[in-house]
RNA sequence: CGGGGUGUGGCGCAGCCCGGUAGCGCGCUUGCUUUGGGAGCAAGAUGUCGAGAGUUCGAAUCCCUCCACCCCGACCA
């Protein structure tokens, strides 16, 4: 390929609505372009890249045994109404009518229409099991668009979905899908973490996300350096350190044993720890302007980890009328919403009159002690003695707090927050460390939900109509794009994996235009890696040197070649990585092989 | 949908508060010079100032309405 012939146009500046830099630097190599928001163009070069992505997605999905099909971007909304999924998925379903007034939608998923394929198609076990997949263009009516090609409308996505006879046979799919998504990130050259999902509204037993890791993403994950444990931090389990845990609260007499919720074992008989002989007093102390838990704890000279959170919060319930609600948190700690939703149910922040009403006091200084009403506690707070917490009087805390003798011992004792950073490891097998990462796959046992919804059924062995079992497995193959450049990048551009840029190679001749040696030797160089394989760029634009190299630094070339004259004299080309910091002369003749042993 | 912000040549911005007929940098065109890290000089082209209505002798600037886009919260590959 030449450059003569391909469309490059790089901006300088990028255009000031692209906020995170993938898409900065998509919008400046030319990659894409804005058509309406989150819609974009694929220009010559982002096309390269993302069919180089495709591809690689195909060629291990076919491996896999799946067989690729092509469904229709335009379902009849029926389907939506008989899986039951239309009312649910709401707004974000792009819809519309056709001329008769029939209503259609813009797929931004496949199930219904598979399984009415299949439903039609297979009639018998013999026919089983079954993987189809496509990789087509996909519409959410996202509520926000942002990020470019991160979170456009309009997207690539490669959707598979599997049908089997059995439960067994869905799982040893699954597993098989687990190990093809691995080696198609492998493949791709990027740093990826497989991580459990929620099972959520969908049910079901199994699912995984598999996220690019990069700092910008949008998901955090918890995860364990030292097992394969990794969990979106929203599901990570919480658990108490070994150390927490043998700490146990004092308890006045006549307490009896707590109910617990979500399994909670924490014994609450304290050995010897009696308020009377080893404990502090509460006391009032005044903390004026000192709303925060962090205020709070450098005013009194306390670590963090001594204070508590109050957070009120009011059930949201369909008949209106709510509860007030109070969680209690460790002042270092955050409250994990999903965590408190399937404690409590649907919730809203409390406003300040319901707060000051429930406790007599603003937000900042309200706390658990004196307080009657439904008190939700953290398993870390549980745990807690001699804290600092808000004295329900505006400026003033209480310290020396404790369960048991200052307040009742907590009826309800959940875990309902985030995990940090050096918590167990849930699995036992070492501590958590936390990092970001942005989704570029999913894959899900769906179990039988849309089959029974749709009637998709099949003839076992013994002549009886069974449901089949479903799988379904998705990779956003454009927003792969944006994650591989949102991991790869620096100051010059966008650093793409040789597997995925545009260009393996780019040749950039010294005055090509005027040197008869230079144009021979570039040629030369580019018909022999062409007729190697290999997908390369003489860049024979009449530029001058500076502005080639930045584009193509720009574009994230992973190899470059210069020839000038400088180096022919001597036999010899200059070769530079994208990341090296200088380049190496090689001779001429070795040049191509020296390519192919750096392309890999 | 709620809260905040921005719309001025292709891109990035100034001008707006305090009305007087639009400017800068990059890019683009032509010529000459230059040619190993986004060249220099010279000459040029490109704007219904987001749209509509209003105030005014006069509106990019003030008022109203609408639209688009962006940012912060609820979604997902």
């Amino acid at each position: 390929m030449r450059a003569s012939q391909f469309f490059i146009n790089t901006l300088k500046e990028a255009p000031s609505d692209a906020e995170i830099v993938s898409h900065q630097l998509m919008l400046r190599a030319g990659l894409i372009r804005r058509l309406a928001g989150g819609i974009y163009t694929w220009m010559p070069l982002g096309l390269r890249v993302l069919r180089k992505v495709e591809n690689i997605v195909r060629e291990e999905m076919n491996r896999a045994g799946a067989m690729e099909m092509l469904m229709p971007a335009v379902q009849p909304f029926e389907l939506w109404e008989e899986s039951g999924r239309g009312p649910k998925y709401g707004p974000e379903l792009l819809r519309l009518k056709d001329r008769h007034q029939r209503e259609f939608v813009i797929g931004p998923t496949h199930e219904e229409v598979i399984t009415d394929v299949v439903r039609r198609e297979v009639r018998s076990y013999r026919q089983l099991p079954r993987h189809f997949y496509q990789i087509q263009t996909k519409f959410r009516d996202e509520i926000r668009p942002r990020f470019g090609v991160m979170r456009g409308r309009e997207f690539l996505m490669k959707d598979g979905y599997s049908f089997h006879t059995s439960f067994a046979d869905l799982q040893r799919e699954y597993q098989v899908m687990y190990e093809t998504y691995t080696r198609i990130f492998t493949r791709l050259g990027l740093k990826f973490r497989a991580v459990a999902a929620d099972t959520g509204a969908i049910g079901g037993t199994g699912s995984h996300e598999f996220h690019v890791l990069a700092d910008s993403g949008e998901d955090a994950i918890a995860f364990c350096p030292d097992s394969d444990y990794a969990a979106n931090v929203e599901l990570a389990e919480a658990i108490l350190a070994p150390a927490e845990g043998a700490v146990t609260f004092p308890l006045s007499q006549g307490e009896g044993p707590r109910e617990r919720v979500g399994g909670e074992h924490i014994s609450p008989v304290g050995a010897g720890d009696t308020p009377s002989n080893s404990q502090p007093l509460m006391q009032k102390v005044a903390t004026p302007g000192k709303a925060r838990c962090e205020d709070v704890a450098e005013f009194l000279g306390l670590p963090l980890t001594q204070t508590v959170k109050c957070i009120a919060l009011m059930t949201e319930k369909p008949e209106g009328a709510g509860e007030f609600v109070l969680l209690l948190l460790r002042g270092d700690h955050g409250l994990n919403e999903i965590k408190a939703q399937k404690v409590i149910g649907d919730f809203r922040f409390a406003r300040e009159d319901e707060i000051v009403a429930a406790l007599g006091s603003k937000p900042g200084y309200i706390g658990p002690v004196g307080y009657v009403g439904r008190l939700v506690v953290d398993r870390s707070v549980a745990v807690m003695r001699n804290f600092v917490c808000g004295a329900n009087d505006e400026g003033f805390h209480l310290t020396g707090v404790n369960f048991g003798r200052d307040l009742p011992v907590p009826e309800t004792v959940a875990d309902i927050r985030n995990v940090v950073e050096n918590d167990p490891s849930p699995d036992g097998k070492g501590k958590l460390s936390l990092c970001r990462g942005i989704e570029v796959g999913h894959i899900f046992q769906l179990r039988t939900k849309y089959a029974e919804a749709l009637k998709c059924t099949f003839l076992d062995e013994s002549g009886k109509d069974q449901v089949m079992e479903m799988g379904c497995y998705g990779i956003g193959i454009s927003r792969i794009v944006g994650a591989a450049i949102e991991q790869g990048n620096d100051q010059r551009g966008i650093i793409f994996p040789t597997a995925i840029a545009p260009f393996a190679v780019v040749i950039v001749p010294m005055n090509y235009a005027k040197s008869e040696p230079v144009r021979a030797a570039a040629n030369a160089l580019h018909d022999e890696l062409q007729n190697a394989g290999i997908d390369v760029m003489l860049d024979d634009r009449d530029e001058r040197a500076g502005s080639m190299f930045a584009d193509w630094e720009l574009i994230g070339v992973p190899h470059r070649v210069v020839v000038g004259e400088r180096g022919l004299k001597d036999g010899k080309l200059e070769y530079k990585g994208r990341t090296d910091t200088d380049s190496t002369l090689v001779d001429v003749t070795s040049m191509s092989g020296f390519l192919l042993e750096a392309i890999g």
